[in-house]
RNA sequence: GGUCCCGUCGUCCAGAGGCCUAGGACGCCGGCCUUUCAAGCCGGAAACGCCGGUUCGAAUCCGGUCGGGACUGCCA
């Protein structure tokens, strides 16, 4: 048998990390079998489903580089469907189970089923108690699935092992609204059929729903897939992931500055592992690796700080021409205008200096823009820090008159002098370079000072000294 | 409340009866390196929720208990 997976967002909102997640884990089980990973768009909210959250989705899922199988009787954009285009078909087979006696109409209104809801409750009943059994046969209203009540419903989680339920504990549930659209059970169940899905992994949030799609699945004849509860996502407090805990769209991590590597290998590890050794690992190995049975079963907290760490890896991964080009745009915006072809070679021969410091690719931008443009203002902080101590000014001086005369301005000969400004000056060399390095990039952190300085110029490094003396008074 | 799921360092993962005085990673602490910040290197603190049982032997099996979570919609 030929694993089959999809991949079933709702595009009522960006793609959510815990989303990503379990997209992720299909289409590792896809490749891994070398099975087929679909993706199916669940519209089937059709007041909150939007194209613009859809294709938000879909460039999340490229981005992380999880591609899609097309042409599978399928034909939507970009090899994906939308459960919208097949509402026909839905309401149909609902009409048929309506007629072969599996379903049946209910025209009571919610305030209606709340009060029988609140008896059962009361009663300590299941809450679907007197839902069931209709009082009227009248043609209209919702249609519910008439869940037979003779026996258990069993199956076996990949992950979980074995479960069971009591049919007592499902009750009647709506598969068709009343203006006529599938619920999420009705449309997932049959398409799942449809298109001879092998197997559904998804989040464990759906568990106590796998019962209504089994028994679905029998009454309108098919064969239910495997299934497979992922855990869920928690943010560091233990809670369900949620704004509060930072970014929680993928694409918000991405316009971060993570790199798509980084964040596939986070997600990955969060909830599975190659084996008890290995953080870092690549797509080839995660391929060659995974399996469903292997996930785990708790819950995971989700780590930004590790994520952080895991990118700088990545990042450092990087080779040097890659790196160049993907921090470009952020040196670039950071200086608000483009970089000129000198400009761009300065920032090709300090980039490895960078790249090694740098765990977000913006932050790489910040660290380089001294080098093309002057600061408006010292960093408070590093000012407060280093420039306001006794002797500062001498160190200015001593260094400005050594780099004056220097004949060669490169980063050896730049140390070479600069080293006898301490000596000079019977000080440390810590207290000697961090005054040099303020005055000349505008803060106590920054790419290390020789380099620095021979990027930066001659006449720049002068007027920055300069400057510096001044504002010392 | 009911049903179901889960329970190893603060966090993620390993461990599928003896290899566990419980391993790896992030974070944290200390040190080295050092012109800052990083990186790197070395070292450290840190966990089998609890109680019973099975067994020569349990983190691993069973029961209970406690704790956390999900679901309980004409949302998915």
């Amino acid at each position: 048998m030929t694993v089959r997976v999809r991949m079933a967002p709702s595009p009522t909102g960006y793609l959510h990390v815990g989303t990503a997640r379990a997209a992720l884990y299909n289409w590792l089980y896809a490749r891994h079998t070398g099975g087929t990973f679909l993706v199916r768009i669940d519209d089937t909210d059709l007041e909150r489903s939007t194209t613009e959250f859809e294709d938000e989705i879909l460039g999340s899922f490229r981005w992380l580089g999880l591609d899609w199988d097309e042409g599978v009787e399928i034909g939507g954009p970009h090899g994906t469907y939308r459960q919208s285009d097949r509402l026909q078909r839905y309401a149909e087979l609902a009409g048929s189970l309506v007629e072969s006696g599996h379903a049946y109409f209910d025209d009571r209104t919610p305030e209606v089923l709340e009060d029988l809801r609140m008896r059962a409750r009361q009663e300590g009943k299941h809450p679907g108690h007197y839902v069931r059994r209709p009082e009227s046969e009248a043609a209209s209203g919702v249609i519910r699935l008439s869940v037979p009540q003779d026996s258990v419903v069993e199956f076996h989680d990949i992950i979980r092992g074995d479960l069971s339920f009591a049919p007592t504990d499902i009750d009647d549930f709506v598969i068709l609204r009343s203006n006529g659209s599938p619920t999420y059970h009705l449309a997932s169940t049959v398409d799942d059929i449809d298109y001879e899905i092998t197997h559904v992994a998804r989040g464990e949030d759906l568990l106590p729903s796998t019962p209504k799609h089994i028994l679905l699945t029998r009454a309108l004849g098919g064969t239910s897939p495997e299934y497979a509860h992922l855990p869920l996502l928690f943010g560091a407090d233990g809670k369900k992931l949620s704004k509060r805990h930072g970014a929680t769209a993928l694409s918000e991590y991405r316009d971060a500055g993570f790199l798509a590597e980084a964040v596939f290998n986070y997600l990955a590890i969060l909830g599975w592992s190659p084996d008890g050794e290995t953080t870092i690992f690549s797509r080839e190995v995660a391929v060659d690796r995974f399996d469903l049975v292997n996930v785990s079963r708790n819950p995971a907290a989700f780590d930004p700080d590790k994520l952080v760490w895991m990118n700088g890896e990545y990042i450092r991964a990087m080779d040097a021409g890659d790196f160049v080009e993907r921090v470009r745009p952020h040196v670039e915006t950071s200086l608000g205008r483009g970089l000129s072809d000198t400009e761009w070679t300065t920032f090709e021969e300090i980039a490895p200096l960078v790249q090694e410091r740098t765990k977000l690719l913006p932050e790489a931008g910040q660290q380089v823009v001294f080098l093309f443009e002057d600061f408006d203002t010292y960093d408070h902080q590093s000012w407060e820090k280093v420039m306001t101590k006794e002797g500062v000014a001498d160190v200015l001086d001593a260094g400005r008159s050594a780099l004056d005369t220097l004949g060669d301005w490169n980063a050896e000969a730049i140390e070479r002098v600069l080293r006898t400004v301490p000596e000079q000056l019977g000080i440390g060399a810590g207290k000697a370079f961090q005054p040099l390095r303020v005055a000349v990039t505008g803060s106590s952190v920054s790419p290390p000072l020789f380099e620095s300085i021979a990027a930066l110029g001659r006449v720049r490094t002068l007027e920055r000294l300069d400057r510096a003396r001044k504002e010392l008074g």
